[in-house]
RNA sequence: GGACCCGUGGCCUAGUCUGGAUAGGGCAUCGGCCUCCUAAGCCGAGGGUCGGGGGUUCGAAUCCCCCCGGGUCCGCCA
């Protein structure tokens, strides 16, 4: 017997016991929902239901002498159901259901091993092409520690849809319109394109750094001059402090980079050039389809992807397809969208500039409650297009986010949980273009910032720790463990090892927690072999495997799984039997933490049961059989669990 | 000012959607365990007004209301 969902039928065992039950013996009551729970205590059971709760409200009796009665009509029909061994009124009224082990044992590890590396993949009824959008960091400096938590939520995401049998295309959306591209790919011009020196993206983030900096002060300046003829002092003492901080941050860039620091330095300072304006203008000139600047912001943007690809790749995150911003201008995309806005008549102009009023389409549309807004709330207006005639990035990611709805039936965003505002205008711009269907399957998976203790991070001002450099230090603390512990290991071994041990931890630090709450960087946070880590599981992993190394014996799908009689074992059961149950559940709500939170008490148990229990050497030979089986299928679940969070299961380490 | 989110032992965190039995982990602290499948491990101890107050319910960390604390957003930035 092979199940997909051992667990389920289990459930569904005692769902339909209880029913039948209620229906004999209070007959014409037939309990619409049947509650079904986990006990809090493994000596309650595997499953228990407090329905006699609720009865006892109808039936005026106590609610234990309900749950006797059903216990005891189950109990009489008790041989209709394999997976049930005894029913018990337990409590103050719950029944609870005990499982059948030597039934479910053999159940759950012998779907496991069938199943092998399919096993807890539930495939869904409804497979839809979707796409995930994740990443999407605007390539003009490396990916910070914060956005990888974008990038390993949304890489993670994309696998679990995959394998729930999703058609999933991971999507990349290079945001290369704007003031920040036109600002790098200025300096970037004014150094006269320098070929990059180390790795493309910290090339280009610096050179990035320098220039805003040096325009920034040069604005500040400015400013203070022109406030200081108005003689406003409150204004100008906020304007000279600004202008100190980025001062010390112009400092600092020059110990780091002196000579690319004084080359911009110098070429910024020529008495006729005017940044600000050309930089706009490059931008107009970009959106306006410009060779040469089309040129230059595209090489610009390659060089940092580059890098880009270089980082996620190390991290095994993959993509499907880069979508340039630029091509949806350029194509008219992006045109042919405001003018049919303006078409709905739900835009307006205000000061020269063209704004889209996401309230009046909420109210016409009646889509407060849906989108659980608070029929008081007012929709601030979105600017879909500058006084100059450029637009504005969420007024792109309509004409893109359309653009992604033309290949696929539902699109998940994985955007920071700060841009909420603008995933709602966006959303009720696709409503006001009479996309409904699209509308309501646009998702955006909101995430919350890693913050570095005090402040939170800031691309401009550089203070971000970088992805690299925190798995550069990850794979580094890894090897010095592998070495202690392995010294036999071969060089490369260690080598590869650490870097799936240091990149684990990494990674399962950044999912491991609610998505929704903000995290608070930290090396040791980040980078934990612990007890709570990635490398907690990929151990556990190598042991499983160590054991079946050692063993050499085949285990059959005849083996006597009733031999495993300790309440570890059954507990291990039980978890492998829930892998499924927990996947579903994961996928359908998009939750990639469940999965990461029952892995690890996966292999919690599984050290429990290590330490105290022998396989290779158990009492009897056909014990040893039993418990092989059940390790197999143990490794095989933590296996597919790490899988699915784009962790390496390692066999050694 | 308004809207949204978060608040669980010293610190980090699960559980909250879908109410159920003594609130589950980890770090740190203290005490044990390598003649036996990898000690990145195992076993044990102490430590909790689930931010506060009301309410609903047989039953509330979980649902409702008020308050407090923190975060985010309210840009012709992304």
């Amino acid at each position: 017997m092979v199940s997909i969902n051992p667990f389920a039928d289990l459930k569904r065992q005692c769902r339909d016991a209880l029913r039948d039950a209620i229906l004999k013996i209070y007959s014409g009551r037939t309990p619409s929902d049947i509650p079904l729970n986990i006990p809090p205590d493994f000596r309650f059971g595997q499953l228990t239901s407090s329905i006699c709760f609720e009865l006892s409200k109808d039936i005026k009796t106590k609610p234990l002498e309900i749950a006797e009665k059903i216990s005891e009509g189950i109990m009489d029909e008790l041989h209709r159901y394999n997976l049930i061994e005894r029913v018990k009124a337990e409590g103050s009224g719950y029944i609870n259901f005990y499982a059948n082990f030597k039934e479910l044992s053999a159940l759950a590890i012998n779907s496991a091993r069938r199943l092998d590396d399919e096993y807890g993949y539930v495939k869904t009824n409804e497979p839809k092409i979707i796409i995930v959008e994740h990443t999407s960091v605007n390539p003009v400096h490396p990916i910070h520690i914060g956005q990888a938590r974008n990038s390993v939520l949304g890489d993670s995401i994309a696998r679990i849809l995959t394998a729930r049998g999703h058609k999933v295309s991971r999507h990349y959306y290079i945001d290369d319109v704007g003031r920040q591209s036109a600002l790098i790919a200025y300096g970037y011009e004014k150094l006269g394109r320098p070929k990059p020196e180390g790795k493309p993206d910290h090339f280009i983030g610096m050179i990035y750094s320098i220039t805003s900096c040096l325009v920034e002060i040069r604005r500040l300046k400015k400013e203070i001059e022109r406030k200081e003829a108005l003689a406003d002092s409150e204004e100008l003492n906020r304007l000279r402090k600004n202008l100190d901080e980025w001062i010390s941050v112009a400092a600092e860039l020059e110990s780091k980079y002196p000579e690319k620091f004084n080359h911009l330095l110098k070429v910024l300072s020529e008495g006729d050039v005017d940044p600000e304006h050309e930089i706009a203008e490059l931008n107009q000139k970009y959106e306006a389809g410009d060779r040469e600047a089309k040129e230059l912001i595209r090489e610009v943007c390659k060089i940092c992807l580059e890098g880009f690809k270089e980082t996620l790749g190390r991290a095994s995150i993959f993509f499907d397809s880069w979508d340039w911003e630029s091509d949806f201008i350029w194509s008219g995309d992006v045109k042919r969208c405001i003018e049919n806005l303006k078409r709905k008549a739900y835009v307006y102009e205000k000061d020269g500039a063209l704004e889209f009023d996401g309230e009046k389409v909420a109210q016409e549309l009646g889509l407060k409650e849906k989108l659980g807004l608070r029929e008081d709330y007012e929709i601030p207006s979105l600017t879909l297009v500058r006084a100059d005639g450029t637009t504005l990035y969420t007024t792109r990611d309509i004409a893109y986010s359309i653009w992604k709805f033309s290949i696929a039936d539902k699109v998940i965003n994985v955007v920071g949980m700060e841009q909420t505002l603008a995933q709602l205008q966006l959303k009720l711009a696709l409503y006001a273009l009479g996309h409904v269907n699209e509308a309501s399957n646009l998702v955006h998976f909101a995430y919350n910032l890693v913050n570095l203790p005090g402040h939170r991070m800031s691309s401009r001002r550089g203070r971000y720790v970088t992805f690299d450099e925190v798995m550069d230090e990850a794979a580094r603390r890894a090897y010095n463990e592998v070495s202690k512990r392995s010294p036999a290991m071969p060089e490369e071994e260690k080598r590869s090892v650490s870097e799936a041990v240091g990149i684990g931890a990494v990674k399962y630090a950044l999912i491991e927690t609610d998505p929704i709450k903000p995290v608070v960087f930290t090396w040791d946070r980040v980078i934990n072999f612990e007890k709570n880590s990635a490398p907690y599981i990929q151990y556990s992993h190598a042991r499983a495997c160590s054991i079946i190394r050692k063993a050499q014996i085949e285990v059959g799908e005849d083996t006597d799984y009733s031999l495993l009689k300790e309440r570890l074992e059954h507990e291990l059961v039980m978890m492998i039997a829930r892998f499924p149950e927990v996947f579903i559940d994961s996928a359908d709500n998009l939750k990639p933490n469940a999965i990461a939170d029952y892995t690890l008490s996966l292999a919690d148990k599984f050290n429990g049961f290590y330490a105290r229990y022998p396989v290779i050497k158990a009492d009897s030979s056909a014990l040893s059989r039993a418990r092989l089986g059940l390790v197999d299928a143990v490794r095989i679940v933590l296996r597919n669990s790490l899988n699915l969070l784009g962790i390496e299961a390692l066999e050694r380490m």
